[in-house]
DNA sequence: GTTTAAATTAAACATTTGTTTAGTTTTGCC
DNA sequence: GGCAAAACTAAACAAATGTTTAATTTAAAC
C-alpha cells in the first residue's frame, strides 16, 4: 500500500497520540487538529477511526518484523551469537519506534478480535518460530540445554523491553539520569538492555544447573 | 475507607471491563448495565468515572502491594531463598489479580498524571526499595554479584508477568493445551513462571562471569 | 479554456458520552 | 405512625464523539 505525504502525516500524528492517551483516548479531532488537516481528512482518506489504526499497523508492521534470513542461514555465528544478534536487533526495532511499540503493548492486552490483533498474532507466531529454530538450532550443537520454554523466553524479552520502554522515565529518575541529555540517555538504556536480556539468555540457554 | 455491598459490585464490574476493553473503552452505562445498578449510582457512590478508577485502586491496590516485612527481617533464610520467595509472592499476586494487573498495566503506559498514576509510581518505588534491600543484603553477605541494576530486575520481573497474563491465551495454543481446564492451566503456568523467573534471577545475582 | 476527477472544507448529523436533576422509594429511629 | 436521611430511579442535560454531506477549491488532462 501507498500512502501520500499527508496520509503519512495523518498516520504519524496519530501513532503519537494513541501512544500517548490511547487509541480510545484520542478522538478523531485531536489527530485532525495536531496534524493541521481537516477532520473530514481522516475519514476521506482511512474511511474511519478503526481503519486508520490499521493502516498504521500495516504501515509499521513491516518496519517492526525481526530481519533475520539472512543471520539464521550464517554458518559462521553460533547459535549463542546469533541469539545475542536478536536480542540486538529487536531492542532496535522497539527502541526506534517507541511510539509503535507502547500501542502494540496496549493493543496487546485488549483481547479483542479485528484486522490489528490478528496482525500483532501472525507477528507473535512469526517470530516465535524464528526463535524456535534458532533455539533447535543451537541445542542440535550442543550448545543449548534441552528443554528450554520458547514461549517463557519471549516473554521476558518482549515484557522486559516493552516494560523499560513505558516506564523509562522511572529508570531516568531512580538513576539519577534526570541531566542526561535524552540521546545519551536513549543510548544509554538501550546498552543496558542489550547487556542484561544476552546474560539472561545465556543463563537460561547455556548454563549448568 | 470502607465499601458497602453495591459500591464493591459496581467496582468490581468495572474491574473486569476496564481489564477487557480499557477505562476508556467502557462506558459507565456498561458498568451500570453489567453491574445491574441504575446510571446514577456510579456517581452518586464515586462521584466521577475518573473517581470510580481511584477508588477501585485504593481497593485492590492494598491486595496487591507486597507483604514483605516478616520475611525481610528472618535470619534463617538466605538471600536468595527470600528472592525466590519474593518471586512467588509477587506471582502470587499477580495471578490472582490478573484483571487488575492488567488495568495497572495498561495505565502504566500512560504517563499520564493524577491520581492513579500516583498510586501506582508509589507502589513501583516501594517495591524497588524492598528488592534494593534484599539484594544490598544478598552483596553485603557475599552472596550476590556486586553491579547488579535494580531497576532492570524489576522490568523482567514485572515485564515478563505482565506479559504472560496478557498472552496466556496464545500460551496455551502455542503449547497446545486448548484441552486443558482452566484450573489447571492457572497452576501450570504460575508453576512454570516461577520456575523461570527463579532461573533468571539466580543466574543475574550470582553466577560467576 | 474547458472539463473531469481529486482534494479540501465548514457545517451538519445522529449517537454516545459523563453527569445532574428532580422526584420517588426505602430505611432506620423516635 | 411520623419523620428525616439515605438509597434509588427515570429523565434530561450539555458536551464530545465518529461520520457524512454538500459545496468549494485545486490539479490534471485534453
Amino acid at each position: 500500500m501507498e500512502y501520500n505525504e499527508k496520509q503519512v502525516q495523518i498516520m504519524e500524528t496519530a501513532e503519537t497520540l494513541f501512544a500517548e492517551k490511547g487509541f480510545n483516548g484520542t478522538s478523531v479531532r485531536d489527530i485532525a487538529d495536531k496534524a493541521k488537516v481537516n477532520l473530514a481528512m481522516v475519514s476521506y482518506y482511512f474511511g474511519s477511526k478503526d481503519k486508520l489504526l490499521e493502516a498504521l499497523f500495516t504501515y509499521r508492521g513491516e518496519g517492526i518484523k525481526l530481519k533475520l534470513e539472512s543471520m539464521i542461514e550464517n554458518k559462521e555465528m553460533s547459535a549463542l551469537e546469533k541469539m545475542n544478534w536478536l536480542i540486538d536487533h529487536y531492542i532496535d526495532k522497539v527502541m526506534s519506534q517507541q511510539c509503535f511499540s507502547r500501542i502494540m503493548a496496549r493493543e496487546q492486552v485488549m483481547n479483542h478480535t479485528g484486522a490489528t490483533a490478528e496482525l500483532i498474532y501472525q507477528m507473535k507466531k512469526r517470530n516465535q518460530e524464528m526463535i524456535s529454530r534458532l533455539i533447535h538450532e543451537g541445542q542440535k550443537k550442543g550448545e543449548f540445554k534441552k528443554n528450554i520454554d520458547v514461549p517463557l523466553m519471549m516473554a521476558t524479552l518482549i515484557g522486559t523491553a516493552n516494560n523499560l520502554v513505558t516506564t523509562q522515565y522511572y529508570y531516568r529518575e531512580i538513576n539519577n539520569l534526570q541531566s542526561m541529555p535524552e540521546e545519551e540517555f536513549q543510548k544509554h538504556i538501550r546498552k543496558k538492555l542489550s547487556q542484561h536480556l544476552k546474560k539472561i539468555f545465556k543463563a537460561i540457554l547455556t548454563n549448568e544447573e
